[in-house]
DNA sequence: CGTATGTTTGACCGTCGTCAATTGTAGTGG
DNA sequence: CCACTACAATTGACGACGGTCAAACATACG
């Protein structure tokens, strides 16, 4: 349901941990991929790899900084960006002919943005903040140049694209299971990406009944009966796991 | 529901027709990237462009072909080529851990198969074939290389990788929606791609279902439903559209 | 012709959507 | 600092949609 299936990792190597960092942040390196980057290094391709990584983190320099309600992208609104949350969360969205809203994500901390619109002139959604959050942003007509001098940065675009597919993909697994399990792997999902039992929601019931497909009032009833059953404490958006075998086993094998 | 948005097209330009149906069948040129080749000959680049050309048709000669019931690829195979729908239909699914199939999308003529993979090592689902069909094969590796020396390639994979997911968006959309709508949007969508009133749906109610996250009696149900009120001629897997503006509404405007 | 498989239909019931009322919380202005 | 307001969240009642079980039926294949 979240965007990203995996953080940013630094690793050490060619590059120094503050470079992959910011390398790997901008760009969700996975290790295969840093390992990639180690080994142009050593094939002698040092020099050019190295300027490649000047470039990037020059490029990654840009920040954006939204308040809650503002909208980072439109949808039609024309491609040239590429972005990396900072810190914050946000939603993407569509709206049907009929004005109801389709959530089709969650963005928090490390997750990129706007991989959907690599191949096309237009995004096909529109990205609002949920809170105060900021962004690094990355022009995508300079990772495109850069990509025809190093083909690490087009397979880093691939996977992108390849990491958000597949994210849309588990999304469509969630929605087709109980709304029960659908929630309780929301709040896996986040407790995961935030390695803490205790957290909270940045989004409100009406977006998450809108990313899963449900009444708002479903969304209510189903987290009263998890804390009812013990597995939750639910204060609004405070939320505190309980029992974590049993939230996994009710969001039943988040699978894939 | 179905995984192209659009379908294959050919222009006059640089290109012979037939060259250009060739490379537009195998990867699903947009009239925009199609005429980019065409700038790119006038531009000069004419020699660069028909080598490409050549290597690109080459590439897409390597046929397949499956009996109805066999495997093109199953979750988990390493990622080795794209495959281009000639003839037949066929369908991707992934297994939950409980051992239910949820179908991911079906294929028909023209629709490429595997783009899901281009940044990662496996893929994510697995395609058999509802009938006998018969597939270009596309080695990945092949089009990597190349893409190094032609952007326009890296590009149309980006375009390839965007609109399978837009694919997958919409498929969202249809779930969110009614069954009926649902099942208004499939019949509409095969029709457009066949051009056609009259139709023989190559999968099972089964395989609807699955894809629909329904049962499959949910899915007789609205057939028999769409038919006593006068949309649809249905028999088993024949259909006919009688009522085609009523069908549309129902589908309720299958937008974006 | 008989069996296996896919399709259709019916009956029953649980889940979830809708409508509505209530509570709780945050933000506003006095 | 305290009402007052607006809005999110919660809970209840009721009905419809769709899942499950079961049976009847049609089609394909041997």
């Amino acid at each position: 349901m979240l965007k990203s299936i995996s953080t940013a990792r630094t690793q050490q190597g060619t590059f120094t941990p503050v470079e992959k960092q910011m390398f790997g942040a901008a760009l969700l390196i996975e290790p295969e991929i840093s390992s990639t980057l180690d080994q142009a290094s050593e094939l002698g391709q040092t020099g050019y790899s190295s300027s490649l990584l000047q470039q990037l983190t020059c490029v990654t320099k840009r920040f954006r900084h939204l308040n809650a309600e503002q909208y980072l992208l439109r949808q039609q609104d024309s491609f040239e960006s590429l972005f990396v949350v900072k810190k914050g969360a946000l939603k993407s969205y569509r709206l049907t002919p009929e004005g109801e809203e389709i959530v089709t994500g969650f963005y928090l901390e490390g997750d990129v943005i706007g991989a959907g619109g690599l191949g096309n002139q237009k995004h096909f959604y529109s990205v609002v903040a949920l809170e105060p959050a900021s962004l690094y942003e990355i022009p995508f007509a300079k990772l495109l140049q850069l990509s025809t001098m190093e083909p690490i940065v087009q397979q880093l675009m691939l996977k992108l694209l390849s990491q958000e597919m597949q994210a849309d993909q588990s999304l469509r697994l969630i929605q087709l299971k109980q709304v029960k399990a659908a929630i309780a792997s929301l709040i896996l999902n986040m407790a995961n990406r935030l390695t803490t039992t205790q957290l909270t929601l940045p989004m409100s019931r009406v977006d998450i009944a809108n990313l899963l497909g449900v009444a708002s009032e479903t969304v209510c009833r189903e987290f009263t009966r998890l804390q009812k059953q013990g597995l939750l404490s639910v204060n609004r958006k405070h939320i505190v796991i309980n029992d974590l075998p049993q939230l996994q086993q009710a969001a039943g094998a988040d699978c894939c």
